[in-house]
RNA sequence: GGCGCGAUGGCCGAAUGGUUAGGCAGGGGACUGCAAAUCCCCGUAUGGGGGUUCGAUUCCCUCUCGCGCCUCCA
């Protein structure tokens, strides 16, 4: 029985389906200005491993991330590039697409962008200001009126009184209360802009998930993921709009699980784009093994925060290597043909107690170690398969475990010493004929040779193989 | 200022009212020509102070420290 930390609970709670065996989930994707640096990753990440987790439990999933694709930010940007905004959006689309590419992170079902879904937009404003929730300011934008949603607040655990807004951010006049948040921005000169009964200009940001929510996956759908900074305000809002777009009198739940990942920081400072402490996933690229970022990502409970460093990098990449390692000792076959677990196995029962608890990464991760820990002693064909199986479930140990053990990142390639495949293999054997004829001093000249190389040698029964240090 | 989260060994990181996962790093042994890998064995941890309890790292209170949200942010 699975169980999810519920942010609006703020507990654990067994996961019951609106209309099992289908579950429908939303997840907060990104505003495409700029490439994705690791926290982007990390919600690509924590939310491709629930997504597969839960479609191996049975559930008919249909998975949404969205796209934003109009916004203040992207405007600026596509005036600075003197580049047309659509090119600036399909630009960075195709970069996100690379990354979660690289990164393993399997499509969703459905990646709606927000100016497909303007009119859906416009409708639900319509029903807002119908019910009173909306209303116009002077300036000509559309806001909503949060003293007239009830329940405001119950997801950030924030009453209105306590967030004594202006605090930190210059009151706007034209609004009812300084909490108001803009559904509909009037066009400015020389922005895009769409028609609207109160007027040209373009969505809010939170109107957006709101409406392509409800729209893809109904008025009620069972999970709603994205980063904890997201929480407030951009949830919150998601319900008081989609909640006050409902039939008058229905009261019933947009969402039922809201689920939030922690962020990644670093210096133990968040990472952001704000704080320009960045790191893109595309630079981290250029010197660590794309699956050892999924697995330093996988490693640690979605929900914690997880400090970036090169150092912890390593650390991950270490860990990793030894998962591979089992698997290239006992069993280089199934490489790619990752299958079904046995699950009566138990390691496969404990691996499925720790991901029905909350997604407890850390613990499956465990349980991959124990096995590779008796996969090392046993060799065992049918324990390598179930290792991979396993490691499949997180979206890992798919590979050949040489693709692992000799990848070199982009930023190492040329410093290698111009060592190639063939210099390497070549060096090997003639490391081994050296050996072979006792002649230890030459064989050990190579394989130091080799190892200044950062390139590690490994004596079997079979032969020698060899590794990236 | 308001609200919330957190503090576990050298590092990372789970869990738990009684024996504290796993990984990295480290020490010893086996194996090896020597190594590497692997196997076996082994240190060091629950921030401070109260309380509840037979027993607290776990529950409660408090202090200290750190972080997050209260503006755009994954």
């Amino acid at each position: 029985m699975l169980r999810i930390y519920n942010s609006l609970s703020r507990a654990k709670e067994t996961f019951l389906p609106i209309d099992p065996p289908r579950v429908r989930m939303y997840v907060c994707g990104m505003t495409v200005y700029d490439f994705c640096h690791l926290g982007h990753a990390r919600v690509m990440v924590v939310f491709d491993i629930v997504q597969r987790w839960l479609r191996s439990s049975g559930y008919q999933l249909t998975y949404v991330r969205n796209i934003t694709d109009i916004d203040d930010k992207i405007i600026r940007r596509a005036v600075e590039n003197g580049e047309s905004i659509s090119a600036l959006t399909q630009r960075f689309i195709d970069c996100m697409d690379e990354d979660a590419l690289a990164l393993g992170v399997q499509k969703p079902d459905n990646e709606p962008r927000a100016t497909a879904y303007v009119d859906d937009m416009l409708i639900m404003i319509g029903q807002l200001e119908k019910r009173g929730l909306a209303y116009k300011a002077a300036n000509g934008d559309v806001n909503y009126s949060v003293r007239r949603f009830p329940g405001y607040g119950k997801l950030s655990g924030k009453s209105l009184d306590e967030l004594r807004a202006g605090e930190r951010v210059g009151v706007d006049t034209t609004k009812q209360d300084p909490l108001d948040f803009v559904l509909w921005k009037s066009a400015k000169e020389g922005e895009p802009f769409w028609k609207s009964p109160w007027g040209n200009g373009r969505p809010g940001w939170h109107i957006e998930c709101s409406a392509m929510g409800t729209r893809l996956l109904g008025e009620q759908f069972d999970i709603h993921g994205g980063g904890q900074d997201l929480q407030f305000p951009h949830h919150e809002n998601e319900i008081a709009q989609a909640e006050g777009a409902m039939e008058a009198g229905q009261g019933k739940r947009f969402v039922n699980y809201w689920m939030h990942n922690g962020f990644v920081r670093v210096d133990d400072e968040k990472m952001s784009k704000s704080l320009g402490n960045f790191f893109t996933i595309r630079e981290v690229l250029k010197q660590f093994d794309p699956e050892v970022v999924r697995f330093f990502i996988a490693r640690a409970q979605y929900r914690s925060q997880l400090n970036y460093s090169d150092h912890h990098l390593r650390d991950a990449r270490a860990s990793l290597a030894r998962l591979y390692t089992a698997l290239k000792a006992a069993d280089v076959s199934t490489a790619g043909s990752a299958g079904t677990p046995d699950w009566s196995e138990p390691h496969a029962i404990r691996f499925r107690e720790a991901m029905d608890d909350d997604f407890n990464t850390s613990e499956a991760i465990a349980a991959l170690f124990d096995l590779a820990n008796e996969l090392n002693k046993t060799r065992a064909p049918a324990q390598a398969a179930q290792l991979r199986a396993l490691g499949g479930m997180l979206g890992l140990l798919g590979r050949a475990p040489d693709e692992y053990l000799q990848f070199v990142p982009a930023a190492q390639s040329a410093e290698n010493l111009g060592l190639g495949r063939e210099e390497i293999n070549a060096l090997v054997a003639a490391r081994s004929a050296a050996k072979k004829a006792r002649n230890f001093v030459e064989s050990d000249r190579i394989r130091d040779q080799l190892a200044a190389a950062g390139i590690v040698l490994e004596d079997t029964r079979d032969g020698t193989t060899w590794r990236r240090a």
